[in-house]
DNA sequence: ACACAATATTGATAAATATCAATATTTATT
DNA sequence: AATAAATATTGATATTTATCAATATTGTGT
């Protein structure tokens, strides 16, 4: 008798997330072929480089963000098993127009540009999986748009804060190892008005600090902050 | 003999357009049964309201923008014709995370949003050129959000002034129809700050202005500007 | 052509946020 | 466990951009 591995579980979870795309047994098998670990602030894309590979998160975490010139990141979207990364990439001018970095050791299944778009192309299914997920990439673009060019601090810390929640850990916690920085370039902010802001709010109750984690108390009284603008 | 009006011109060209995305005659009759004309200003759809119908640009010029509650926007998208608008809203919450407005006179196809899904669900060729537009558009916003959130002023008029000049309207000719208000709206900025750095890339001779028309003189120094971040 | 509304312009000031500097705390490495 | 490196925190200051106010210009409708 044999016992599974926490990581046949998770090839068991990625096979099945797969199937629900419409994906049959030898397309998963083609796109689960190839591997790769990530250690904690490797880097899994770098913004301007060609893209070749349509990447499927199987294990950890990523951040994606634009990046200026001075190095200043933007962080656009937190990626959480099992999702797709660089559908924009697709067609268009084959080069990432942003950057991805590993925010905890991850596993990523590389899939060749090319293989990827003859599933599309043949399997329908798939393919109307795949605007879902272009459609909700666009909304939540707009949504991180409206937060960062429209807002002040606080609410762009509590529109953050409710976004690492509600859409990514699926908690009221947010993990130790969410640093702040990551907060900052999540919300268009220096670190220290995300130290600041945060102890703002620790003071209003809406959440508290244990160390680097953060729990969120009162989520109402946040998403209030984040309507004010 | 008859004569081509010129709205026979542009019924030609939209129907070659469609062709080109692989739609079948039937096909193209069906998404260009309903046409709605807007007046220059009129909202074509407003933010948080459902999400019916995609929509077809015929003719004119619409502007796509987030709106916070104290009526602040911030314009993601300038759209010429023919391009398609709402396709974040095929499938997802159904509601519209963006407002559009025209910024001239305008004619839109409705396309009911059950009927735009059935066409790619049953035609390959379509849904993989729809599937390239929405790789164009996620790329199109990563430039926007760089732009928005990580540089200064000048900078971001320039991408502003770049992103008009060679996406949309194809010339170094900035009409008069876009207003100061407009490229504020798109730069994130406050009408006041375009005014001014208008004057400042006058003064280098980047641009010229004349009424409210701007040329663009020296798109080189623009770009170097855009990156100085 | 006139009056009214909308848009653009300019200058002065206020507000928000970034930056800098110094220190404390936490994490990683040997 | 000791040390080094990274991250977090706090306070002071500088910079940028928004806001306000006042005027000029342009556009629109009668």
């Amino acid at each position: 008798m044999r016992t599974f591995s926490p990581d046949d579980e998770n090839n068991k979870k990625l096979v099945e997330f797969l199937k629900k795309l419409g994906l049959s047994a030898s397309e998963i098998k083609t796109v689960t072929n190839t591997e790769i670990e990530f250690k904690k602030g490797e880097n899994v894309c770098k913004q301007g480089s060609f893209a070749s590979y349509i990447m499927i998160l199987k294990e950890g975490w990523l951040k994606s963000f634009v990046e200026n010139i001075h190095f200043k990141n933007t962080v656009f979207k937190i990626t959480k098993p099992f999702s797709i990364i660089g559908l924009s990439c697709l067609y268009g001018d084959n080069h990432y127009h942003f950057g991805c970095q590993a925010i905890m050791p991850s596993k990523v299944c590389l899939v060749e540009r090319t293989v990827f778009d003859d599933i599309i192309r043949t399997n329908n299914k798939f393919a109307s999986e795949i605007i879902k997920m272009y459609s909700n990439s666009l909304q939540n673009l707009y949504d991180r748009i409206n937060s960062i060019s429209n807002k002040q601090s606080l609410s762009k810390v509590c529109d953050s804060l409710i976004y690492l929640s509600e859409k990514i850990f699926e908690s009221n916690v947010i993990p130790i190892n969410i640093t702040r920085r990551d907060i900052a370039e999540l919300s268009g902010l220096a670190t220290e008005n995300i130290v600041r802001t945060l102890a703002e709010l620790k003071s209003a109750n809406a959440i508290s600090v244990n160390k680097k984690e953060i729990t969120i108390l009162d989520m109402d009284l946040l998403k209030r902050f984040s309507c004010f603008g």
